[in-house]
DNA sequence: CCTTCATTTGAATACCCGTTCATATATTCA
DNA sequence: TGAATATATGAACGGGTATTCAAATGAAGG
């Protein structure tokens, strides 16, 4: 780790630009949420319309244990809310902002 | 998997409009990308200017085979470009979108 | 050529995380 | 109250992956 900078001036300028490491962290923490299959599925079934677990395991071919487990995690991410109506808890999208940044990923895979 | 549905008619409907399941993927494999710290420590670096491995490793506070390793990645990916002028490889990133897509995360982890 | 240096690569390690399975909680209804 | 059902939870297992370390590659300069 102490080697000659290349580009001295250059590297330390950039470095006193960067964003917190804090914030680095938690940009990386919500685009790991994104970053598995089934919570994509949920997020996109969520989407389309207000979903109960089982509804979801059904939809997603998953057991109702995994997208419990899922929801759980979506919901600490603030990325989804719900409600419960009886025996049956409803989950939704918390807001727009997950939506936008589902298409946004979106559009970039199908740019591959 | 064999009970009955909760909501038969909904669930149905919604797993008809679902996008297939090598779409959602390839999204969750972008975000997943993503997800990272280390990685998301080198688009913002690259964000700000072109670098070579070691600027990144000296920035990011990691080793340059570290960077390297993740590079690959953010490459195979299509995430970053490269250059070549003697020894030195210069990076970069590879289009707007890669912005984009940073910019709503960072929104996004700023609003918790 | 031979050395130096920037980067890459591969194997090994260690850690994280999603699923499963069994069980618990909670609510409805008989 | 007791059975049935929807969801949640915890532990354990297995697969994936980021880092490290050692070694290889490739280019410049003497």
């Amino acid at each position: 780790m102490n080697r000659d900078l290349i580009h001295e001036s250059l590297a330390k300028k950039v470095k006193n630009k960067m964003l917190s490491d804090d914030l680095l962290f938690d940009v990386a923490e919500v685009f790991k949420i994104f970053g598995d299959s089934t919570r994509i599925k949920i997020i996109y079934a969520l989407k389309l319309s207000e979903l109960c677990v089982s509804d979801i395991a059904f939809i997603t071919n998953s057991s109702e244990s995994a997208i419990s487990h899922q929801l759980r995690i979506l919901k600490q991410a603030k990325l989804v809310k719900s409600r419960k109506d009886g025996k049956i808890v409803y989950y939704s999208l918390k807001d727009e902002h997950v939506i936008k940044l589902f298409e946004i990923g979106r559009e970039h895979a199908l740019e591959l």
